[in-house]
DNA sequence: TGGGCGATATTTGTATACATCTCTTGTGCT
DNA sequence: AGCACAAGAGATGTATACAAATATCGCCCA
């Protein structure tokens, strides 16, 4: 699967390749700060401070900054630019409009998929089938990664630009950062993979409906419910 | 209503303001040349040219052209980028992404709008009405702007930042690009202020599901329904 | 003492020179 | 004649100097 310059990789873990443009650098580099909180929510991000953060001059951390805007991780706001702080209610928005995007994307991959697109969704499918899960940690890791390309192979069977770029913004803000109010969500693996066997056979079988709606409960099945925040644990009063 | 630096005006015959940053007469008249096709798809999008044709340098000059790339209305292809051209297949598309996504702000709207919000779009819809049909131009025109302000309002009236960037590229291709697809489609005007009638009814009334349906039935609406694309016109052999 | 005003410092915006990369074109060999 | 490789031109990517705008701080005055 060939990548776009700046999407960046599936791969979590693969950063800071010294052999990329400057800006795909920075634009990561700035992107896992925001996700990691090393760049808090609603902190200037100063585009100086960037460089020496980054290793580049200006001109390309003003490019990802640019970037990071269009995506919604950071704010416009006189010229100066700002980590964006995600409330609760704005990643429940997030999971609604993921859902219906996501769902129609399903639909017209259900009219447009390839035989051979067909194949590499179910060989995703068979691989988190056969993750390991007695080590945990590991265990999702490789789920995330698997499950993030079984996605994408999903938008590319769409074969529409305007469904990318659409599903750009709704993608950039991952897991990662939405994992911070979704604490302790379960997250299991078998129920997860068994929607994504549904949704295949509902693309499979040429049905928009059945793909649309099958891939909007995939992700709403994954929205929190409430907003269980900075809450304490301990004894109420 | 205040306006982010980028966005574009929603009076199209206001541009080329030059008190505004270099950038944003470059995004303005890149996308002005492109949507009049006075930059013909899949036309080569050369710094240096854009440059004399704006009236800046460079640097203003890409970052113009990465938000164009970022809304869809160009394309990136080895370093290079080009006038994205719009199949009435990826027309299609938008409309029912944007049906989907507006459909969706609709139905936020209905549970967050304020009531001075409420009277603003009931002016837009008194506005609307008042236009005189005699001169079809000016009236088209007129209803245009009207039109632009009252999604705009209702965006503003989900008080969401992720949604007002998820619309940002189904905006962004507009009603004069379409245009060429559509022609001949009447636009009632009257008609569709009755629909607005009926989203402010839905959103006032603080009914998610139904605002959201009668947001997406108004879309949807002037959706094209065939490909009347170059057929000349003539008797067939 | 509080508020208004202006100088200064900091930050972003723009222009441009230089580096790097890609594609083209031409030449020479097989 | 056809292919491969290399040299060149043209376009984009990066760094940096300078300009403009904004915020801050201190001072003066009421």
């Amino acid at each position: 699967m060939t990548r776009d310059a700046m999407t960046p990789p599936a791969d979590p873990g693969a950063e800071a390749d010294p052999s990329a443009r400057a800006a795909v650098r920075a634009y990561l580099g700035i992107r896992a700060a925001i996700l990691s909180h090393d760049l808090p929510p609603r902190s200037h991000l100063r585009e100086e401070t960037l460089c020496e953060m980054t290793g580049t001059s200006r001109t390309p951390v003003r490019e990802a900054l640019r970037r990071l805007v269009a995506e919604g991780l950071a704010t416009e706001e006189n010229r100066h630019r700002y980590v964006a702080d995600f409330s609760i209610s704005e990643i429940m928005v997030m999971f609604d409009m993921r859902a219906r995007i996501e769902g129609y994307a399903a639909r017209v991959a259900a009219e447009r998929i390839t035989a051979p697109e067909i194949d590499r969704l179910a060989g995703l499918i068979a691989a988190m089938d056969a993750i390991d899960l007695a080590d945990h940690d590991a265990a999702t890791e490789q789920f995330l990664r698997l499950n993030g390309q079984f996605h994408d192979v999903l938008i590319e069977a769409c074969h529409s630009t305007q469904i990318r770029i659409m599903m750009r913004p709704v993608v950039a803000a991952p897991v990662a950062m939405i994992k911070r109010f979704v604490m302790g969500q379960p997250l299991s693996i078998r129920a997860s993979n068994d929607q994504h066997r549904e949704i295949l056979r509902a693309v499979a079988a040429g049905n928009p409906d059945w793909a649309e709606m099958a891939m909007r409960g995939h992700i709403l099945s994954t929205r929190p419910r409430v907003c269980p925040l900075p809450a304490a644990p301990g004894p109420r009063p």
